[in-house]
RNA sequence: GCCCCUGUAGCUCAGUUGGAUAGAGCAUGGGAUUUCUAAUCCCAGGGUCGCAGGUUCGAGUCCUGCCAGGGGCGCCA
């Protein structure tokens, strides 16, 4: 969606500012600047179709009842064309009743419209997503779903919404995991396993190498020195360095192709190894930074913090350095607006100490921690050193697996190559739609059941009532030839239909706000949401058989719906067959 | 010991940042199909929002304390 758009505000957007204005003409002696004015939806359809709760918070300070304010913003205010009915209810609620001929008009601009209605928010604007970010030589498990899902609808929101996205794969491909895998290598490796399955094998070597480092005092410290060596620019060492990333590269790329990601910049933590010294240096020429223990701290006692390490005593850095040296590079790189990271919870307090220690070098740019929960097992945490891992493409085998039982029970005349193709769609659907319908920040257990759910709130329901969509447009085009469901008007009589014009008119309010919290689940719930208003509506009323006009009104308002939930569930990176 | 997060129906989870009678899905019970894809729809039961105080017109949401679980707390990332 790249085209400019046509809407330049949404709904809750054009009432907020009504009532902002209205409010100002009724007290204009006091300044309601500071109170929140907004207008949202309401909780219940009974209520009206939307609501400003300002004056109830406006009453203490224009020292009124809150019922008086309602009324006096209810006497006076002018109805704009969208409103059909301002009323009070309870302590002072201001129900909005919109006008349906206006809804009406309205779906049709947004039909027209290439956006859906939605306004390019920000256009102009350079965010860098710093997602998925998985360690070189390690093979992407269940842990790495959520940064990596998370992050990309993340990535397609903003992208929708006019933003310029900078999506950057910060691999781990730099660090202490590589003194292991070095020394690893050359002892325990199988040269044709590596070949073969070189994830694997490095995966095996570094397990290895990492409990032998347990017990023996001597192979750690060898592993420290091939460390050293390899940072200092040993050849032999930083060959075998690019061979595990060049071989770990091809494996991920495999599973990104798979779930549909795509990076404009892969940027390992290597990349900046260059200014490292550069950043230390700039700490303390500003004073930031002071010995302690050997070791060279930034203190963050003003904020309440644990200092920053930003040097280790043996003179190695660490991941606070580059991540600093990482922000100034891409801020001096991009100018971006924002950056953000999506990662799990435990490296919270680091982000803080991270962004403390970028705000006292000057930086003004936003920078976002977006955390979600640690995925667990029921019986604990898991680990590529337990080996208790589950891989990601077990993960999404199984989930296609699933799907294609179901496809071949459902639609048994369906030549096996779409079914197949059906139950990709519908694996890899049910897989992500279960991560990102969740507040990321809840705690994750990870079960089978759960993260394959194909019934209920899933992916599944939302690309069925797709296909139902497709197969009406079918039907109507096959019974009404040369018709043209365009040249009639929506009309919204039945209070079924008014009730699905409304929700799709919703959805460039909740996209704006979900791209704005960075929690793509509340989009997730608004397309379920959706897509039961449209299967109540096509369970209960006609519309192929419905009267001329009528009919076409209707079929309308399925290719909208179909075109909503198509559109939202891109964003979250599930795709859409076209039959099921 | 200190800090952060989580606790909502039997289970899995939402809850628009302080709004109206706390909502879904699963499971359970009942109903709907000669007609647009039944992976559907309609109806019902099911709650001390962890516990106790506080703030105010109004608290699942904010503040304090406690309980339970998870995570973190300078040389891993």
């Amino acid at each position: 969606m790249s085209e400019t758009a046509v809407f330049s505000e949404t709904i809750e957007q054009g009432l907020s500012a009504w009532m902002h204005r209205a409010f100002a003409e009724v007290f204009p002696e006091t300044d309601l600047a500071a109170l929140p004015l907004n207008v949202v939806a309401t909780t219940d359809a009974t209520f009206g179709d939307y609501q400003c709760n300002a004056a109830m918070s406006a009453a203490k300070l224009l020292k009124m009842k809150p019922r008086d304010v309602a009324q006096a913003v209810v006497d006076r205010a002018q109805l704009p064309d969208s409103v059909a009915k301002l009323d009070i209810a309870g302590p002072g609620f201001l129900n909005i009743h919109l006008s349906s001929d206006w809804l009406a008009r309205r779906l049709e601009g947004v039909q027209a419209d290439a956006r859906l209605g939605v306004p390019a928010a920000g256009q102009g604007k350079t965010v860098i997503l710093d997602y998925s970010s998985p360690n070189v030589a390690k093979p992407m498990h269940i842990g790495h779903i959520r940064s990596t899902v998370i992050g990309n609808a993340l990535d397609r929101m903003h992208r929708c919404l006019g933003w310029r996205v900078l999506a950057d794969n910060h691999l781990g491909d730099w660090g202490t995991q590589f003194g292991l895998l070095i020394l690893g290598f050359r002892t325990f490796a199988d040269p044709a396993a590596y070949e073969a399955s070189p994830i694997e094998e490095l995966e095996r070597v570094y397990v290895a190498s990492y409990n032998r480092s347990k017990e023996d005092e001597a192979w750690k410290t060898a592993t420290r020195a091939e460390l050293v060596k390899l940072q200092q620019g040993d050849p032999d060492n930083r060959k075998l360095w690019e061979s595990f990333i060049e071989h770990s590269l091809r494996e991920f790329d495999r599973i990104y192709t798979r779930l549909g990601v795509k990076f404009d910049l892969v940027r390992g933590e290597s990349y900046y190894n260059a200014q490292l010294a550069g950043v230390v240096a700039l700490l303390q020429a500003q004073g930031l930074a002071e010995e302690s223990e050997g070791a060279l701290i930034v203190k963050l006692e003003a904020e309440k913090l644990t200092p920053c390490l930003v040097r280790k005593s043996d003179g190695g850095y660490n991941y606070a350095t580059t991540d600093i040296a990482t922000v100034l590079g891409r801020t001096a790189e991009f100018k971006p607006d924002a950056i953000v990271y999506v990662t799990d919870e435990r490296q919270q307090l680091h982000f803080k100490q991270f962004f403390t220690v970028c705000r006292k070098l000057g930086l003004t740019t936003k920078l976002q921690h977006v955390w979600f929960g640690l995925m667990r097992l029921p019986e604990g945490t898991f680990s590529t050193r337990e080996g208790n891992v589950i891989k990601l493409d077990r993960l999404l085998d199984e989930a296609e697996t699933r799907a294609l039982a179901i496809v071949q029970q459902t639609s048994p005349a369906m030549p096996p190559e779409q079914q197949r193709e059906v139950a990709r769609a519908v694996g890899l659907g049910a897989v992500k739609y279960a991560d990102l319908s969740q507040n990321p920040q809840s705690l994750v257990t990870f079960t089978w059941d759960k993260a394959l759910a194909l019934d209920g709130n899933s992916a599944p329901y939302l690309q069925y009532a797709c296909a139902r969509i497709a197969s009406v447009q079918d039907k109507y085009r096959e019974r009404f030839p040369g018709g043209e469901p365009t040249a009639h008007p929506i009309r919204l009589a039945d209070p079924i239909e008014r009730t699905l014009g409304l929700k799709l008119l919703r959805f460039a309010d909740v996209l704006e706000r979900a791209a704005e919290q960075f929690r793509p689940n509340q989009l997730a719930d608004y397309l379920f949401d959706l897509a039961q208003s449209y299967s109540s509506f096509y369970q209960n009323l006609p519309f192929l058989k419905a009267e001329e006009g009528v009919r076409e009104s209707r079929v309308r308002l399925c290719a909208l719906t179909a075109r909503t939930l198509r559109c939202g569930l891109d964003l979250l990176g599930i795709e859409t067959p076209a039959r099921i």
